[in-house]
DNA sequence: ACAAAAGTGTTGAGAGTACACCCATGC
DNA sequence: GCATGGGTGTACTCTCAACACTTTTGT
């Protein structure tokens, strides 16, 4: 019934596999996604998220870090496959199937590059996004509902932060990323209860006020939870 | 520093793009999984889950439902993307990238058909499987726990079952699934208060003892619940 | 009347939420 | 000594888990 078609030899119509990188970060007491501006047709002169083609020898997460690093310079973070999208006309060159990934930086470590078919690189507010190209709207909504579920469920918060910080400013993480405030005293309760950092013994100090602990992740990143 | 490529003229080498399917289903008290034997190389003879190219136009989700017919006649299912395995040596034929997805269906709609490149295709127990083909036994596994997440977090469980089912036939459902008892009373309590199934004011009678109450869900499946 | 599955309520423990004051430092 | 953020405890509510007996039918 079906015409048996040898799909390895390339006479045969194969789409083209990109991967896409929201990557978010904490800058100015907001939640931030980094963008870059089209420098090539279509959606010339746009903002997309930043993104690349998977080369033939490289896996998919190779493929993921390869672009944070030439669009961020950061190679430290949390990195999760987010969705596959593979609508035939959401490219209007021809069919690119996008492997999404999600990346979470800590911003200080964050180095903007416009890549090869970009010309700038930025940081947007992940809550004021500018008209983006191809789906990508589609793809960052969806980033930003998993990174939510990502927050309230498991420890990703951590990779927001620097090595060392304070409760407050993990308590900042959350309450930038929820868009709430949080009761101080549970929130610490429960973050301690989880057991999941520790004191270092050191003091955020010189500032005209009680100095404040500063914690430490008890794990190296992505190895607390596995949640998928 | 890059060298511009242009990716769109087929002299690019293009990976090819499957979609694998993990279906599974309640039969005979267990919880099932279809597989079908490979009847071409490679892993000629091996079983593998059912799965396919993804044609130039059709999206991904087109073609998870053309397997799904394909493979089980069935379409009535839920049907949700799993994940997307990409490691350029998981096919010694060349680079094929998998979008796995996986389906919930109920046993009594199901009708097995091996397709071209199958020469059977069967049930097997989720819990003792026999050797797969390539990465076959990683996306199951990974199947088998996104299956349990989702159900204890949402209602896709009623994709296992028929739309009339007693609170017996519900609570059986999830005993298979997460190999453990629940306590009656709490079980029904619980559901009950979901609020999300209705009492048909039809009972299941005919056996030699008290007849059950049977219950349909509120709302199309996929309609309940969005969590990703 | 008996076998077989359906159906039903209460209690205790633990988790989450709400809420207000003292503490350590720099200036 | 005052301004600034850091740090702490208790009471109430609600959810979850444990637990055993009565009801309805067919034979």
């Amino acid at each position: 019934m079906v015409v048996y078609e040898n799909p390895l030899d390339d006479s045969f119509k194969k789409p083209l596999v990109a991967v896409d990188m929201v990557i978010f970060t904490i800058k100015d007491d907001a939640l931030k996604v980094i963008l870059v501006k089209r420098a090539i047709p279509p959606f010339k002169g746009k903002w997309a998220i930043p993104g690349g083609f998977v080369k033939i020898n490289e896996s998919l997460e190779e493929a993921a870090k390869r672009e944070l690093m030439e669009e961020a310079g950061v190679d430290e973070v949390y990195l999760e496959q987010l969705y596959t999208f593979g609508e035939p006309k959401r490219d209007p060159r021809g069919r690119v199937i996008s492997v999404s990934y999600f990346a979470l930086v800590n911003s200080s470590g964050i180095n903007l590059k416009a890549s090869t078919d970009a010309t700038e690189a930025e940081f947007f507010s992940a809550y004021n996004l500018p008209e983006l190209a191809f789906d990508h709207e589609k793809i960052l909504k969806y980033a930003l509902q998993r990174l939510k579920w990502k927050m309230e469920y498991t420890t990703v918060a951590f990779s927001l932060l620097p090595e060392k910080f304070t409760l407050t400013e993990l308590q900042n993480a959350y309450e930038i990323v929820f868009h709430k405030k949080f009761d101080e005293r549970n929130f610490r309760k429960k973050i301690l209860a989880l057991g999941m950092i520790k004191d270092t013994g050191e003091l955020r100090g010189g500032l005209s006020h009680r100095p404040a602990k500063l914690y430490a992740f008890k794990k190296k990143i992505g190895e607390i939870f596995e949640i998928l």
